[in-house]
DNA sequence: CAACCACGTTGATCAAGATCAAATAAAAAG
DNA sequence: CTTTTTATTTGATCTTGATCAACGTGGTTG
């Protein structure tokens, strides 16, 4: 299946799906004029990695879609992911040569990568990119944060709740239509241990519990249910929902 | 004891300590000249408190001397440290008006503050804080990763280790004496713990087991003595040296 | 269809670290 | 110099989640 590292047609800045959210967001129309000559995409099939730890690497790139996951591996095997990258996700870092993580397509993936040497001489030239990925730089900081707290001071039980807390209100906020959530997760149980900082076995076990006590339903792998939004929160073991205060 | 939130006389920017580290580093004459003149020294005597989270922040400000926390704090008390900060560090976030942590002077803290307003003003204008300050948050955000990896799947004593090799490489860099690696542990086991997501009698222990198998020396509460780094970082669990690779 | 494979669930046992409790040690206060 | 307070160490026990192992389930492939 796995189709090897293909490459898309893109379709006019203008048209993108990910225009108002990604890196892009504020660029005026020289500054589109310019991403626009220097893009290109690229799709993974999920699974594959799409750069490894240390690979030189030549391009930044925004996810269009599906999911990406950024991980640290230690050399024992244990591996910790640091990062999901959802849609309008920035990839890369400027002024930096080398990939500091694995980065991999957990589902199938869509790129629109830039390369390097051009994007940074338009950050450098104006203003616009710079200040929307200060902005992004400083939401994944706090994204990371609240992360440390889940990985250092949760328990296994909180640890899913939350998880699933923070896919729900992020998909909450893309469809208007919040009665019913029922979310679709993006990982396996052993990616999500790998996210959680659990063994999949744990995480197993806690799904089950949760789904015994009727905080989530489950339909097939992948389809979550929440009928008390509430009570998900309740067993995240944060009142204000997780949210970063503002 | 603890003196009430004196302020200090500021010395003018060129003689400033951390003049070139810290968000100002690449400010120009006349940048420099308008940071001269919206900022303000605040000092803070050890354990007390800089902010709340929650609290409405009018300022942002640059670690002069002393070591600063941040801590995320859950309503039954569970607390993860989520920074620590040190001279040349960056407090607050353009933009947002709350505290998203609590801010605690972890020693004699000296807080070099600008008010936000102009400081905000003046980032939109001219380019070279708002650089730096990106390039600021992208490598916090590389720590925050690391912490990630760290909180999520290394044992007590790896955690243990991996903060002393942190301090104790950070140390080298500033004394470029590299012969003795000997550091004072800014933090209390207490502090220790909330930092590395631990107990504070887990931390006494696997302090004292590093002891007793010689890996460290210790001299009073807060003197560590590393007699063999490469010991140290092997018991870290990171044989790069827990250095992003870059 | 049968075999296989990837993914998920569940059970039994074990170990790392938390918790509860006490004893030291060192610093601050009287 | 003694008392008080705070930080630290150490011990005994318990709990959570890891580990090892078996079994289920759905989908794909020959």
């Amino acid at each position: 299946m796995a189709v090897q590292d293909k490459t898309a047609t893109p379709p006019r800045c203008e048209d993108c799906l990910i225009r108002h959210r990604a890196v892009c967001a504020r660029a005026e129309v020289d500054e589109l004029q310019i991403l626009e000559q220097i893009k290109y995409y690229r799709s993974f099939s999920a699974g594959q990695t799409v750069i490894w730890s240390g690979d030189e690497m030549d391009f930044v790139a925004s996810v269009v879609t599906g999911v990406a996951s950024l991980t640290h591996t230690m050399e024992d095997g244990r591996r910790q992911m640091v990062g999901l990258l959802l849609p309008s996700d920035f990839i890369g870092r400027p002024g930096r040569r080398r990939a500091a993580y694995d980065v991999t397509a957990v589902s199938d993936l869509v790129l629109c990568c830039f390369r390097k040497r051009p994007f940074e001489e338009m950050m450098s030239k104006t203003p616009h990119v710079a200040d929307r990925l200060l902005e992004m730089a400083l939401d994944e900081l706090d994204a990371a944060r609240e992360w440390m707290l889940l990985l250092g001071r949760k328990s296994a039980r909180e640890k899913i709740a939350s998880f699933l807390s923070v896919l729900a209100r992020r998909d909450a906020a893309l469809r208007a239509s919040k009665d019913i959530m029922a979310i679709e997760v993006p990982l396996t149980r052993e990616e999500m241990a790998d996210y959680l900082g659990l063994t999949l076995e744990t995480v197993s076990r806690q799904m089950s519990a949760l789904r015994r006590e009727g905080i989530i339903v489950t339909s097939g792998k992948r389809g979550v249910t929440i009928p008390d939004f509430a009570a998900l929160q309740q067993a995240a073991g944060d009142d204000l929902g997780g949210d970063i205060c503002l």
